[in-house]
DNA sequence: GTTCTCTTTGAAAATAGATGTCAATTTAAA
DNA sequence: TTTAAATTGACATCTATTTTCAAAGAGAAC
């Protein structure tokens, strides 16, 4: 399955239906915003992005929750906003406090490292969330 | 060094005069709650766990802020609410999501895996932030 | 296509956590 | 003690998000 815009409307088409929700243009227009942001968005720079001027931030924070629960995109916090991505492989993210580049990385030791430590105490991981953040290559030589 | 609450009045004491500021007795009863907490807490907690009802919210955040900016407390973000721990060794998080409870582990392997990744993007790594969230031995239990 | 009910929406108010403002109070150096 | 500068508490403000609710819209049943 691949991940044109048309199977991603496809799939959030019988999310809503498995969920008893309607089809509408505002829902349809977030999900085409997340999509074409092709990175990491925040409500609000989503909401900015908008072509229809009309649609509410509350709208966009419901379409957003809803899509979270469902695990259609996936969330992290960068400096108190969340941010959101169309759901992919699991990763992790480091980013640059200067000119806020994120990259993504997935470690398959450090995933199961934190596995180990988890059962160590006898806990059932869920989930968990790992950033890194410092200054990118670019803005290193920037500074001087 | 013992971490008996009179060595960490005396630290306490020799920052505030090396930035010229004040001994007052807010700060120190807000510095002898975070010690009394022996644990994370939040400045919400925090305020309400103060003896002296009149000291304000914002005197607490203002000293919380002077404390992490000297290195004296360390934060990190649960569900959106800053915890205070005094600073101890560097660790990391792993949370109950049902409790509550908040074990701390750290892994040398863990740390140097980040390193290496951070190094192989070309980033200046300043900091980390690590949490595992899950069900405590106990919760599990509870549940059946 | 029309009807009809239930869902969704946008605007605005409310909330939570945190920070800024400022006049009154307090600290501590002189 | 005096005094200038720092600190404080009350309150306003901010940012990110959630709630409220009347009006508009979706879509199943006709
Ligand atoms: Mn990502
Ligand atoms: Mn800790
Ligand atoms: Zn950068
Ligand atoms: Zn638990």
């Amino acid at each position: 399955m691949e991940n044109s815009y048309k199977n991603i409307l496809e799939k959030f088409k019988k999310l809503l239906k498995k969920n008893e929700l309607k089809f509408t243009k505002q829902r349809e227009e977030i999900l085409e915003a997340i999509y074409n942001s092709k990175s990491h968005i925040s409500s609000e720079e989503l909401y900015h992005s908008l072509q229809n001027p009309k649609i509410g931030i509350a709208t966009v924070y419901r379409t957003l929750s809803l899509l979270e629960s469902e695990n259609f995109v996936t969330t992290f916090i960068n400096s108190g906003v969340k941010q959101y991505e169309l759901t992919k492989e699991h990763h992790d993210h480091i980013i640059c406090n200067k000119c806020g580049k994120i990259e993504e990385f997935l470690n398959p030791e450090i995933e199961m490292l934190q596995e180990k430590i988890a059962s160590s105490f006898g806990f059932k991981i869920t989930d968990h969330s790992l950033q890194m953040f410092g200054i990118c290559k670019e803005c290193q030589k920037d500074n001087l």
